[in-house]
Order: structure tokens, then C-alpha cells, then sequence
DNA sequence: GTAGTATGCCTCGTTACACGAGGTATTGGA
DNA sequence: TCCAATACCTCGTGTAACGAGGCATACTAC
């Protein structure tokens, strides 16, 4: 799936922080979770998906606990009471841009 | 208005091409054109907008002709072919993803 | 046994682009 | 005479998506 990077900037946050406010998961399973509830509209690659975690981790949004699971390590993400309120700000953002677009793309 | 750089990225391409569809217009006017079409949930900033139009101009999308009106000088913009082109591949790109989102959002 | 696939994590370099700040110039009204 | 509106422009900064690459383990099929 061709991702396009130019309509997809804070969209990964976005729906991590959504996914992380509902249960804790980690990583792998965010990324096929993205691709499930979006059905496969969009899917994070591993690139863009760590990182992003990483960034959130330093900002405070989440906070990882590594765990050992049948040999295979698996970093699990919470959110954090700080990333909630992002979520609120970055999901009013999206509905604005989003609603903003919609009205220009149907035109009166 | 704050601008999220991280939830706007190739929005404005996409917003001033659907308005060059249905007329040509000048870069000022587009500015304002777009705050109305998406009743000001959208500006787009003129160290965005100038840079954009000239990144379509170089890339065929758009055909440039300056106009002096009045003592000033306007730059109208006309969309070509290859921009309308553009334009179905940007609005299907974003139709994919914002349904993406809004179906991720919302979430059972 | 061993090859391949799925799981699970990571980083680096490139590219793209929004944005603010700053610059120039003219017109027209207070 | 001053200031807002019109109308264009560029430069530098910062952010972030993305692909490609790397590492390692578990399980399944041949």
C-alpha cells in the first residue's frame, strides 16, 4: 500500500494515541491494529511507527514496560493522563482540518 | 489561527487545486478563497501558499499569467490537464485516509 | 534438519513541506 | 501623513514520514 507521506503528517500519532486510550498493546500489534480499524486504508510501517513511539515516549504521552513473552521481547505502551489531553488536542485539530477540507472539497 | 504543520501536509496542494478547477485565480485570492471555502477552519499562510503555487507551476499542475489590475500587480493561476490529474489522485489519497481515520476514531 | 515466514524490535539518511519572519511596492482612506 | 489592505516574494528552521537496512527468535512445512 503506497503510503503518502504529504497527507499523512500527525496522523500516526493520532491514531496510536486513540488506539493506547482504549488498552495497552504493544508495537507489532499497533501497527496490524492500524491496519484492521482502518480497514487497510492505512498501514504504519515500521519507520515511522518506532520512532513514533519513541517521540511520544520522550514527550511524555506514553510510557513503555518491556516484557518477555514466549522468548520474544514485546515493549507494551500506555497512555499517560499527558497523552489523553493530546489526543484531545490533536483529535480537535484533525476534526477541524478534516471538517475544513470537506466543506472546500464539496463546494457550496 | 494555529496551524498544525503536523495535520496539514498536502492539504494546501490539494485545497488550491480544487479551487483552480473551478476557476483561475490569484494568489492573494486564493488566500482568501480558501479561509471561506472552510469557514476559517483553514488558513493558509502566505510563506505556504506562494512556495506551493510555484512548486505546482514547476511540476505542470498549474499555468502562471501575470496581470496588472489597478497598479498591482496579480499572478492568476489556471489548472492544467495534467493538474486536474493531480487533483483526482490527491482527493482519492484523502478520502482513503480521512475515512481511514474517521473509521479508527470512531472505533467499535 | 532446514528453509521460509511471522513475530518483534531497532536506526539511519533522505526528502518533503509547513511555517514564521522578513522583505518590497502600490493604493486608498482616515 | 500615516496606516491598513492589497499583492507579490524568499530564506531558514524544524518536524516527520518513509524506505532500506539490520538483528534475533519461534513456528511451520518440506
Amino acid at each position: 500500500m503506497a503510503q503518502n507521506a504529504s497527507l499523512m503528517s500527525g496522523v500516526p500519532e493520532l491514531l496510536v494515541l486513540r488506539l493506547l486510550s482504549a488498552q495497552e498493546m504493544y508495537g507489532y500489534e499497533l501497527a496490524r491494529a492500524v491496519r484492521e480499524s482502518t480497514r487497510q486504508a492505512i498501514s504504519l510501517g515500521e519507520g515511522v511507527l518506532y520512532p513514533a513511539l519513541h517521540a511520544m515516549e520522550t514527550r511524555g504521552f506514553v510510557k513503555a514496560r518491556r516484557r518477555t513473552v514466549s522468548g520474544r521481547t514485546r515493549v507494551y505502551y500506555a497512555i499517560t493522563p499527558r497523552g489523553n489531553r493530546r489526543l484531545g488536542e490533536l483529535s480537535g485539530e484533525w476534526r477541524r482540518i478534516a471538517g475544513g477540507v470537506r466543506a472546500l472539497l464539496e463546494g457550496t
